[in-house]
DNA sequence: ACCGGGATGTTCT
DNA sequence: GAACATCCCGGTG
């Protein structure tokens, strides 16, 4: 049986309290799936590194919008990158997707990520989704997905719930990338997944951990 | 592993 | 003009 997308509920609450249970969910794209293991919350108004902070504007429109939708922006006049708008209608946050573990459609995946002239020469499995950027171009993910329900799929995309356990270590750090409002710790992953990006990536070739030699 | 430079275009001062 | 929720490549240890 396909896994069921999450309620409008789900995505209503709290930023922080969203952000940190989308892990080990899974995004799902027809035969694209991914398994979040990285995420950042954006808290609207109160967040001076949010998209949001200085009111609305045409670009932030859908993170002002219902919750359960997803925001897409362009920045870096290449790159785009995907958000789960969160909290009552009108109030703005957002948990940016910043990696999931491919689970599914890989060769579509890698199909997607080698289009353009700025394809890496390599492209390991790791690295298909491996950053917010990398990801929505693995799941072809791009404006016109901006203001997607994720709760009805309206545009064939949906955040899903396998019932898959929750991750028994998850990991916190300040967000990646900013200089305003670079002090919150509002970024979790997924510790030890090698899929992460940034700081507490662990390399595939890592041992795990041990507690004890024995 | 880590660091620096370039690509490229929208948004805001 | 400057900043920008990034990525890729090629340098250096």
């Amino acid at each position: 049986m396909s896994p069921s997308p999450l309620d409008r509920a789900f995505y209503e609450r709290d930023v922080r309290e969203v952000a940190p249970a989308l892990l080990h969910k899974l995004l799902v794209r027809g035969d694209r799936v991914g398994r979040i293991v990285e995420v950042e919350a954006y808290a609207g108004a109160d967040d001076p590194a949010s998209h949001a902070y200085r009111g609305p504007s045409p670009r932030t429109a859908t993170m002002f919008g219902p919750p359960g939708h997803l925001y897409v922006y362009f920045t870096y006049g290449m790159h785009w990158c995907a958000n789960a708008v969160c909290g009552p209608d009108g109030h703005a946050s957002a948990v940016l997707l910043r990696a999931v573990a491919p689970e599914a459609g890989l060769e579509r995946m890698r199909v997607a990520r080698l289009a353009g002239p700025k394809a890496p020469r390599v492209l390991t499995d790791r690295d298909l989704c491996r950053g917010p950027a990398r990801l929505c171009q693995a799941f072809g993910i791009e404006r016109s997905f901006d203001g997607a329900d994720l709760v009805t799929g309206d545009r064939g995309l949906v955040i899903a719930d396998d019932g898959a356990p929750a991750p028994e270590r998850v990991a916190t750090s300040t967000r990646i990338g900013l200089t305003a409002g670079a002090d919150r710790p509002w970024r979790w992953f997924v510790a030890g997944d090698p899929h992460v990006s940034g700081p507490g990536a662990v390399s595939p070739r890592q041992p795990p951990r041990r507690r004890r030699a024995g």
